[in-house]
DNA sequence: GTCTATAGGTGGATAGAC
DNA sequence: GTCTATCCACCTATAGAC
């Protein structure tokens, strides 16, 4: 099976199938017979590029991640004060999303049937770089007195990131709230919604920090900044 | 196949290795052997309770959502001020997927591989009771001057509720992120998360209104607050 | 490289004894 | 009610012609 060496087309063709069926189905409901018949090829062809279907997904999973990864990093390199920056950070991922449709289900359903096991390699590079990027900022943001300094970090980010996550995960549920029809949420209302995320994000970590807790303890904190 | 009529114990015996697993592993790798197996039943009776896997897995997520309904509703009843009530709604609801790890796994994939076709009632419930009750806090909090009321509260209320639901979702990226040992985060960790939501939402939402936007626009809101 | 044909295995579902 | 035995469909993967 030689996997590798240079064929783009034909290859990137079935992985362009297998992504689109993954996606849709899932990987345990898409048959090998079906990428082909997507891909235009015979299904036995399949096994001439790939060593098997476990194999073919995780290729899938890999590309991507990697484009993924590519696409959200350009988006919040600029500079400018720590609040701005990560407004900026959110309308990137919501609108990488928007574009991305499949990119939430895959991922999610990878994590949440697989554990991530055909990827962790890949989400663990996710996750060092968006997440890591995202508690640098905040870290940031509160060293400089611009963020109230009595949340940690890691969960602030989680919180963030969350909003958008959540938003395409749950769309059935989202639809339904929205009164949005079949479709899912235009693209008006995701852009919105990304708006209204780096808003709440925003005011919860500008807010003075004695103000909201009026109930509660102090400090969510339960480790170091150091991550 | 006399589905219904009263032999609760065989039927729910079924019903408790049926939710485990398909939990466990989703719908399509779940197979009637394996769940016979885990019932200690042999796989054919399955079919004398139940007319299908479909059928099975329908009652399977009924059963669940009626549950988390119930959990999660009486959580949530007490008075006191709108910001209050809403820090133990997301406490409670972070208590609740605590104490039932299958509940979000359950539903995400729910609605991401079938999008909740499988139980779009149950779905269409959970969402009427819970988000709309966080969306009418939010509502009354935001006409008692207590919220700003530059948000849409239907926004505001999916922000709310993703944290937890995200942090459950992701478990493998925020497993990574917070190095916590395979088995997720501990009790404390989720506490702790639970706390922070909490404290996250009632910030963004007590922010004075003017502060946050400094260089967005105002008002997020697109559409009537009646939802 | 790409196809046809098919082996080998598994899963959902039924028939029928007890 | 519960089990044994089994059928049939379908799916992954391979063998081998072209």
């Amino acid at each position: 099976m030689p996997t590798d060496s240079a064929d783009p087309s034909r290859r990137d063709q079935i992985l362009d199938a297998a992504e689109r069926l993954f996606a849709g189905q899932g990987f345990a409901r898409t048959t090998i017979k079906q990428i082909g018949r997507a891909a235009g090829v015979n299904s036995a062809l399949l096994y001439y590029y790939f060593a098997d279907k476990d194999q073919l997904y995780r290729e899938v999973l890999q590309r991507f991640v990697a484009r993924l990864v590519a696409r959200t990093m350009s988006g919040s390199a600029g500079g400018g004060p720590p609040d701005a920056r990560l407004r900026a950070f959110v309308e990137a991922q919501a609108q990488t999303l928007a574009e991305h449709p499949d990119a939430p289900r895959l991922l999610a359903r990878e994590m949440i049937d697989y554990d991530a096991a055909h990827a962790v390699e890949q989400i663990q590079h996710l996750s060092v770089t968006g997440f890591r990027r995202l508690c640098d900022l905040i870290d940031e943001g509160q060293r400089a007195g611009i963020f109230r300094d009595d949340l940690d970090p890691r969960f602030a980010a989680i919180s963030t990131i969350a909003q958008v996550g959540w938003f395409f995960v749950a769309r059935p549920a989202v639809r339904i709230l929205l009164k949005q029809g079949p479709d899912g949420p235009s693209d008006d209302v995701i852009q919105a919604f990304g708006r209204h995320a780096a808003d709440f994000a925003v005011a919860a970590l500008t807010a003075p920090a004695g103000r909201a807790g009026a109930t509660a303890r102090r400090s969510t904190r339960a480790r170091s900044r150091t991550s």
